[in-house]
DNA sequence: CGTCTGGTTGATACGACTCAAATTTGGTGG
DNA sequence: CCACCAAATTTGAGTCGTATCAACCAGACG
């Protein structure tokens, strides 16, 4: 498995940009928070692609931070099959709070050679206390990954393969400009049409084949795990896209939404 | 449409009983506890059924607690297609926190007729600063919701029709255990045919016919508004149910799980 | 080189959808 | 209490989107 190439094009590649750009969609930060995200940011690990940074059944400790590359979260049923409930891009967190339940009931993986930041109880309770700001941002960024998850059942209950497919590609695009990982159309893809077929509830090869009508039609490039979007308007229109549930509409967002 | 019958059987007819068994399903309150909980359902409305609570694109002023009734959240398509995404039974909180939002990405829609009292942000405040156990058995209560999320979306991903029917019907008997309106495998069930289609993705024909599956089977027994598991056993098997995701092995936990 | 992972293609099968109509149920008003 | 109406459920016939199974191919890697 390669490294993700976190270097690529002119992205920040270093972890407090994109917690703090992400946070900032919500909310201006201050200079004593943008400091405490990074102090939070001190203690990371790294963890190879395809390993599982928590399975299903271990105790949760840590409110993740991604702080370079991508994981999913995902659940796995006993006939085998799997399912990819959500997907992590830099400057998500993973389940604030998570650690008042005794086990987890699914498995957050590497999709990427991942650095993600562990924060315990401890800081936590510090950051409630001294910066509300980030605090407040974080329930924030828990409604919206709330609203994702709500998308995704729509995604995979009411959308064709080809509409859920478009849905997807559009969701993370946008997700990542967010944190100033995409632009022009452009952006990291590093999702196997195998993990794509998992997120959508489809089979890899009806992905394939949907890719490739997606090509067909102008509306994508993806190859060498690099996605271009070549008409957002038009895909957004296709996938019926509505952006509300990313819930990008406050205060400090300072970026725009055009392509 | 008629009125759910609150009185069917022994269940309690009145607000305070499903909050707060629902919350001590995770932790034990305190008699001041269950009274900041009375005081907090004082502000209460009825909402008739198929009428919506708030609907896409309001603001939020509230956070919603269900007294008595069901309700769902949904989201519409441009299409006109129509996924259920979550239900909510007595004793369930609607989206704490949500009034950080700007607006409603989805829309709660009443199933049945509903009693559901509105807490406003002061009242909120209020909890947080003089009842830390309410506000934690909150966030658990919304750890919770994101769980049945997630479960919801590997349900419609990954599930056969006959599978997911199982599976929604076991989780609805389980929660609604939870909360005293449920027993003996029986419990109110005042979903229409339609309704079931919407939240599993299938259409209302197929969720018909796969009914009649599961009670050729001895499954279930589903009619006037009323649900009889008659093997859960068997039916947790055939849905691949693990109830993990509801997380009810908590210390305030003092309803067991049998049928 | 040989192996492995990820992507691609073809042929075939089936689960779920569509459309259309009949039937039952439950609520309403005379 | 019955007649009526709308909503909900049920049935049938035919179709289609997506799955399944089975190869094959290309590039990356050791």
């Amino acid at each position: 498995m390669t490294l993700p190439t976190v270097t690529e094009g002119a992205f920040s590649f270093f972890a407090g940009p994109a917690v703090a750009s992400k946070l900032e969609a919500f909310t201006k930060l201050s200079p004593e928070d943008r400091a405490a995200l990074t102090e939070i940011s001190r203690n990371f690990r790294y963890v190879d692609a395809r390993r599982d940074v928590i399975s299903e059944g271990d105790r949760p400790r840590f409110v993740h931070l991604i702080l370079e590359g991508w994981a999913c979260r995902y659940k796995t049923l006993p006939d085998g099959k799997r399912q990819i409930v959500s997907l992590f891009v830099p400057g998500d967190f993973c389940d604030v709070n998570v650690y008042i339940l005794k086990q987890m009931d699914h498995s957050i993986g590497a999709i990427t050679r991942l650095k993600v930041a562990m924060i315990g109880p401890d800081e936590m309770d510090a950051l409630t206390e001294k910066r509300p700001r980030i605090v407040q941002a974080m329930w924030w960024h828990e409604l919206v990954t709330a609203a994702i998850q709500r998308e995704w059942t729509l995604n995979v209950g009411q959308r064709s393969a080809y509409e859920r497919l478009a849905h997807l590609l559009i969701e993370l695009y946008m997700r990542l400009k967010v944190v100033g990982r995409a632009s022009d159309g452009r952006c990291d893809f590093p999702l196997t049409q195998t993990d794509l077929a998992d997120a959508t509830g489809l089979t890899s090869v009806h992905v394939n084949r949907t890719l490739q009508e997606l090509r067909r039609d102008g509306m994508i490039e993806l190859e060498r795990k690099q996605l271009r979007i070549l008409d957002l308007e038009r895909l957004m229109d296709a996938a019926m896209f509505n952006a509300n549930y990313l819930h990008l509409d406050h205060e400090g967002r300072h970026l725009d939404a055009n392509a």
